[in-house]
DNA sequence: GCCGTTTTCGGCCCGACTGTTTTCAGTCG
């Protein structure tokens, strides 16, 4: 886990316990430290080193956060959050987890039967101990007792990668009902974030009811349904959908979009125009007594497109990858919005395998899939031995030179570009000799081991190595699994662009690294991102839109991208 | 606890739903 997510995680845990307590507003203030802690480009610790100052130059950090920050970084340990803990000595990360169960339930059930962990609240729900405590009956014993498994179950977030997909086939299943007009994802997975908590899909139609039990035919266990909204369980995933009128459908789909934070900043400025947005849309409150009366107060001005919404805060519909509070807005007033890359944008592969190392496909057989996909060029970029390639599956300098032969040789309807994807070892040296990297066409360096720490130095000497045209994927981050690298993402990416070496957005759905924010990072740097999907196989040319929607997570235009260059255009930057 | 064309104090987004209640607290998104 990167330090930045562990202290954000210290955060959200003190939320947490705050709220327990029935604190205000303390939670909010410091949940909303945790997540720009947890989405900060650069290593805590190295502004926790810098001192309190340094950490709070990030947003909604101030100086009594900063200082358990750095308190945290230096020992370990938050003196404040140790309270805490011993005031309610519970795990209550596991306890919230169970789906109606939040802080003040959790204190509560403490309290009045010692309920620690969820074995605890599982004995205690099944004894019909819950059902007696005041405030609580029968309903919310059941509730408990029916959603704990699944909380067991799914400590993880979902990949987008199998969030997508099962998006698309309960897509495809409403709208196969007639009284369907429109549907679409929302939530995370419509801003394409790396892993989402459940799969939001909303649809506009007249036939609420109608449509919920459609709904409900899909192959998957029901877990509420009501009638305008229900919920299912399906893959291990929950599955919301909602059905709205069609003249509220683009201010349901904003509303439900997101991010929290996104939408907190554009009720702000809502306000500031006596104007009152919701998920019914937006209201002209000017004349209104008391703009608070009803949800549908005053006269409505926008709802049913998504960009009417944005229009009647005098903005252009701001992209979803780009909702995340990290200034769209501002940029939106100020007409500075990127024009972000498109998937039609992309027209070749710099990253991908074949059976000469660990793929499963010939030379031939990727350079055919290539073509089927529509990509102008693709480039051949079996694994080096070295660090990391455990069971043989790195190929030897020789083997290289004679798959780079192959690829010359073939017949292929894209142009193909021979290449390497070489070890970065932990000093930064790259463990191919210079003479076979100077007969290759497209050099991908990237990290395979010794996957903690600080990897700032390590990539900075790989960007600088005259030889390597991509660092792939630079954090060796694998979601769920595996936090990667710790880099200063802004000196990694001053050295990439310095050296004309690209940064790479690996599009396999557990990698996605570099992520958006770092991608935002690396643009403003002024370097160049290469979108690959690593691909084994041809089918998994199909990533290449997670990489895409990462690199428009990023602000990413298609200027910035290598790969949405012509042939000639990626030949001239790999020097040919 | 944070923040500032309401600037060093006084606010802090908004609404639906559920289950428990006789008017609302907690949770969720």
């Amino acid at each position: 886990m990167s330090r930045n997510a562990e202290v954000a995680d210290r955060l959200d845990e003190m939320a947490d316990r705050l709220e327990a307590l029935g604190v205000e507003y303390k939670p909010r203030a410091y949940r909303q430290a945790a997540d720009n802690i947890r989405g900060h480009t650069v290593a805590i610790e190295t502004l926790a080193e810098r001192g309190r100052d340094a950490v709070e130059e990030i947003d909604r950090v101030g100086e009594a956060i900063a200082a358990k920050v750095v308190e945290y970084v230096e020992t370990g340990e938050i003196a404040e959050l140790e309270e805490l803990r011993d005031d309610l000595p519970v795990d209550i990360g596991a306890l919230m987890r169970v789906e109606g169960v939040g802080p003040k339930t959790v204190a509560d059930l403490y309290e009045a039967l010692g309920v620690r962990d969820l074995d605890d609240l599982e004995a205690a729900a099944e004894a019909g101990e819950i059902r007696e405590v005041k405030g609580f009956g029968p309903k919310t014993e059941e509730n408990i007792l029916d959603n704990i498994e699944f909380a067991r179950e799914s400590h993880e977030r979902a990949l987008l990668g199998e969030a997508q997909p099962l998006a698309e086939r309960v897509l495809d299943h409403l709208r196969d009902h007639g009284a369907v007009t429109a549907a679409d994802t929302a939530g995370s997975l419509r801003r394409w974030r790396p892993t989402v908590g459940d799969v939001d899909v909303l649809v506009a139609s007249d036939a609420g009811e109608a449509v919920v039990e459609h709904f409900t035919e899909f192959d998957a266990e029901v877990i509420e349904a009501g009638t305008s909204k229900a919920s299912l369980r399906a893959d291990g995933m929950r599955v919301d959908l909602r059905v709205v009128v069609e003249a509220e459908w683009g201010a349901a789909l904003q509303y439900f979009t997101g991010s929290r934070d996104h939408n907190i900043v554009l009720r702000n400025r809502a306000i500031e125009r006596d104007l009152k947005v919701n998920e019914y849309g937006v209201f002209d409150v000017s004349g209104v007594e008391d703009p608070d009366a009803g949800q549908r107060v005053g006269e409505r001005v926008a709802g049913g497109t998504e960009a009417s919404m944005y229009e009647a805060l005098d903005l252009p519909l701001i992209p979803p990858e780009l909702r995340e509070d990290r200034g769209e807005v501002a940029a939106a007033d100020a007409g500075d919005l990127p024009d972000l890359v498109a998937l039609g944008d992309l027209r070749g592969d710099l990253h991908t395998h074949t059976d000469a190392s660990d793929g499963d496909e010939s030379v031939a057989g990727m350079l055919a899939g290539a073509a089927e996909f529509g990509h102008d060029y693709l480039a051949v970029t079996d694994h080096a031995t070295g660090p990391g390639m455990v069971g043989g599956v790195g190929v030897s300098d020789d083997e290289l030179l004679a798959v780079a032969e192959e690829v010359r040789a073939a017949d292929s309807e894209v142009r193909a570009f021979t290449g390497v994807e070489a070890n970065i070892a932990a000093d930064g040296s790259v463990s191919v000799a210079d003479d076979v990297l100077a007969e290759l066409d497209c050099v991908v360096a990237s990290p395979h081991a010794a996957l903690d720490g600080d990897g700032t130095d390590r990539l900075v000497a790989a960007a600088e190595h005259p030889a390597v045209n991509v660092l792939g994927h630079p954090t060796g981050r694998l979601l769920n699994r595996r936090a990667g690298l710790d880099i200063d993402i802004d000196a990694v990416a001053a050295a990439a662009a310095a050296n004309d070496t690209a940064l790479e957005i690996n599009a396999n759905p557990h990698r996605l690294d570099l992520r958006g924010g770092y991608v935002k990072a690396a643009v403003d740097a002024g370097a160049t991102i290469a979108v690959n999907t690593d691909a084994h196989r041809p089918a998994a040319f199909d990533y290449l839109r997670f990489g895409v929607h990462t690199a428009r997570r990023g602000w990413a235009e298609a200027a910035d991208v290598l790969n949405a260059r012509d042939a000639d255009g990626v030949a001239d930057f790999l020097g040919l």
